[in-house]
Order: C-alpha cells, then structure tokens, then sequence
RNA sequence: GGGCAGGUGGCCGAGUGGUCGAAGGCGCUCCCCUGCUAAGGGAGUAGGCGGUUUGUCCCGUCUCGAGGGUUCGAAUCCCUUCCUGCCCGCCA
C-alpha cells in the first residue's frame, strides 16, 4: 500500500509510475480523496476537545458539589454529542475510502525495471551451465508415466484437471529435492526453518497483496479461509503487526509448503503435465530488512536460489521481469529461468521480489533503528527458493537416458538412496 | 461442542462511571552521589491521526483484545465478536 503523504508530495513521481505499468490510477483524485478525510479529522478534533473540556467542568461541579452549575453545563453540552458522533461517523468512512483506494493500487517500480509488455519482453541478466545434447529429448510426461512413477489419469479420477500424482521414486524425489532445498537455506545460509499454516484469514492476504484485487485467483474454503497460494503469504506476516528492534533485523525465513491457485484465466495454457497444476510443492524464502539492506537482501536471496539450481547443475538463466510482468507488489524481481529439455525452452523456477515496505504498510510491520527511536516501516522480500514442482520436471528431463531412466544429480543421491530412478 | 475464568503500557500488575493514557513494580535510557564486585538518589520511558514546527519542542484528539451501544463523561456499565487458560465431552 501506497503512504498517501508520499503522492501529496510526489504527485508526478507516482503517475510516471502508474504509466510505466500500464494502472490508470492517477495522484489527483486520491489527493482530493484524502484531502476530504483531513478536513473532517480536524473539524472532528475540535468538537472532541470542546465536549471532554465541557466534561471535566461537569466532573469539577460535581467533585465540589455544585449541581447547579453541572446541571447547567450538561445542558450546554447536550448539542455536541450529536455533533460529535456524527463527525466521528464521517471519519470512519472518510478513512476506509482512503484505505480502500489506495489498496488496489499497485508498487512503485524501481528505475531500472526495463519497459516491456510482457514475459518476452524481460531482460536476460546471466546464464549459468551448459545444455546438454540430449538426442530426440522426451518430455517429462513421457519420461514419467513411461517409468510409471507419474500418474495424470489417476490425478484427474481423484481432482480432475491440473493435478499431479506422483509414486515411489519420483515421489521420493520430491521430497528429496525439498529436503535437499530446506537444508541449504537453512544450514549455509542461515534461515529460520518454518512450517506454517496453509489455511490464512483474508486480512493476512490482504497483507501481502492477494487480497483484494486478486481473489479470483485463491481457492477459498467454505468458512473465512483461503489456501495459500504460496508461503510469502505466512512467512511474510510473521512480522506483522510487529516493531522490532533494528538488531533484530534481518529476518530469513523459509518454509516448504504446498502451494494452491486456482489458475483462472490461465485456460489452455501449459495444459500438459505438472508445469502448471492446481497444487503444488514450493521453498520459500522470505526476508525482512530496513530500507537501506533491501537491495543488497535482494541480491543475496537471488543468490541462495541460484545457488540450488547449481548443487542440481541444472542450466539457467536470470531474467529480470519487464513492467509489463512484474507482479502488483513489487519494486523490482528477478525470475531464474530452468532449461527444459522437453520444451526446448527456459521456463521460471524462481521468482524474488523486492517489495521495499510496500507490504511492510498493508501489515503493519516496523522496526525501531534505536532503542527511543520512531518506528520505521520495514522491507519485505520474497523468492522461490525453489519451486519443487518444476524441479522435479527439470531434474526429469534434464537428467533422462535413452534408455528412459534418470540419474539422480550428484548431491541428491544421499537423500534418494540410489543413483538412478527406473522403471519397476 | 458445553461450563468457568480472564484479556490493561516492553514485561508483571492495580484500577467497577468523572481531572486515568492509566498507581506500583520490573526492565531499559540519561544524570547525580558513592566507590567497588555491589548499592543509593533523581528524571525519562507506547502508538495512530491531525496541527504547529524543522529551535524534532509543543498542542488537539483517538487507542486499556476488536467492533458497536448507554452516558454530558467509560479501562470501569450493556451487546456482539475474537483470543487465552482450566474443567467436561469428542477426536487425528
């Protein structure tokens, strides 16, 4: 969310910003939006402070036994309750119409988000690992059912479309690849482990910025919960509501949990296989800063996902996201980008996103840089770290024989217990 | 799900209609005294919004789980709701 003295004072700044993401939403009107909601704040304070001094003259008549002159005040009073009461009314509303204008309106961007209107437009910044020659390459569905370890028909029968059913030694994978993932992010790059919730209220949607532009894109349950749709969403309102002490920062969390999207408005879109499905596995890595870190975090997380890719030896490349793709919340994000053999293409694994204290303003979330001083809105970050799904598809087809089996990357066979992943 | 008890400042904890944003204690910060393995004295110590100011000091107002209500006035009374603890029931 957008603080409101920031667009009175930098109008131009923030409708620049609004063009370069193609949002029609303009400083002018949430000005005069605001500008109506100081006008009654002031009016409201001043027959506040005129009815609790007539109060305490009540409460001094009375104390001195005066009931006359009590009597004759309360009468005086009488008229600024209502007056009162209905200022205080015209605030609630005026302040909710202030929140609810500025909620739907997306991050500023950094200034160098290149311009672009949409994924071919994002901009390589390195590639990493060499592409292997892989003679006629199948496709991860091929190469999984063909092992009978990848069970789409089955998926479909229990959920219908956009499910993935794995067994045995992909099954294993999964959780090998997470493993592997979770023991990295925590052991050499120090984040706090966190299992979390899968299940929040809307108000912890609200805070990172699902909610409420996006709800068509959240399963919700028949009471006031939704799935998550990733765990930035938990992980990210861990600090909510908090102030911590500047010591205290950075936080580094990260959490492996499934991961649910209702895909509207995806249809027809990566249709085959588990690229993109309806649940999913992911790493999440979260990170919260002061201002001043957040860049380098930003880096340093990129880093912790790429660093995965790598132990996998698995090929990419690092794009950044153009404003035509980047997402509502974000100031700037990097997307690592996997090879998939089968598609002959790079397909995102990661996505890590600077939100600068985009998020940090929705939540409530501050820090105090000294013991007496005031409190200040943190930074937020977030990035796959990585999405386990797409690992699996990758390690698939990047590591398949002719002979359709695949051999487990060097660094996973401690937690797969074989080298090699067959057919029964 | 049923019953009982609670939710107060960084923490503990007082406060059942009037000058309470809130006693006292702990913690923390600063100052003083003293002088040594510890202690004594003093001052300060929440956040939001708005104004004023940019001498960042002051002023107004709101906030005692949350939201409504009663009243001239509410931490204190009423209603709703959430959460916590304990007992019973049920259950991975």
């Amino acid at each position: 969310m957008h603080d409101i003295r920031f667009i009175k004072e930098n109008p131009d700044i923030f409708d620049a910003n609004m063009a370069k993401r193609g949002a029609n939403y303009r400083a002018e009107d949430l000005i005069a939006l605001d500008d109506a909601r100081v006008a009654n704040t002031r009016a409201m304070n001043d027959a506040q402070a005129a009815q609790k001094s007539a109060s305490k003259k009540i409460g001094a008549a009375k104390a001195s036994g005066d009931e006359a002159a009590a009597a004759k005040v309360m009468e005086e009073v009488a008229s600024l309750k209502a007056e009162v009461q209905a200022l205080e009314a015209k605030d609630r509303e005026l302040s909710d119409d202030v929140r609810t204008a500025l909620l739907p309106i997306p991050n500023l961007l950094a200034d160098d988000v290149p311009e672009g209107d949409g994924e071919d437009d994002n901009v390589e910044l390195r590639t990493w690992g060499e592409i292997k020659e892989i003679a006629s390459p199948k496709d991860h569905v091929d190469l999984g059912e063909a092992l009978g370890q990848m069970d789409f028909e089955r998926a479909a029968i229990l959920s219908g479309a956009r499910f993935t059913l794995l067994r045995r030694d992909l099954a294993k994978l999964e959780r090998a690849l997470a493993h592997f993932m979770l023991q990295t992010h925590t052991e050499e790059f120090g984040y706090e482990e966190i299992s979390p919730p899968a299940l929040v209220l809307p108000e912890i949607l609200e805070g990172t910025g699902q909610l409420p532009k996006f709800e068509e894109d959240l399963f919700k349950t028949t009471g006031d919960h939704y799935l998550i749709p990733t765990a930035e969403v938990p992980l990210t309102n861990m600090v909510r509501d908090d102030i911590l002490s500047g010591e205290a920062l950075p936080k580094r969390y990260t959490g492996w949990t499934h991961c649910f999207r209702s895909e509207a408005g995806s249809s027809g879109k990566d249709t085959r296989g588990m690229i993109r499905v309806h649940q999913f596995s992911k790493v999440e890595l979260v990170s919260v800063t002061t201002p001043e870190t957040s860049w380098e975090e930003h880096d340093r997380m990129t880093e912790c996902a790429e660093h995965v890719l790598k132990q996998l030896e698995l090929p990419f490349r690092t794009v950044v996201q153009c404003t035509g793709d980047i997402g509502f919340g974000s100031l700037k994000t990097y997307d690592l980008e996997v090879w998939l053999p089968g598609q002959q293409k790079y397909r995102e694994i990661s996505s890590c996103s600077n939100c600068g204290d985009f998020q940090a303003r929705r939540m409530n979330a501050r820090f105090r840089r000294e013991a007496k001083g005031k409190p200040e809105f943190v930074h937020t970050l977030n990035g796959s770290g990585l999405a386990v799904g797409r690992t699996v598809v990758a390690v698939v087809e990047n590591y398949q024989n002719p002979d359709g089996s695949i051999t487990v990357p060097a660094v996973l066979v401690p937690f797969m217990g074989k080298a090699k992943i067959e057919a029964a």
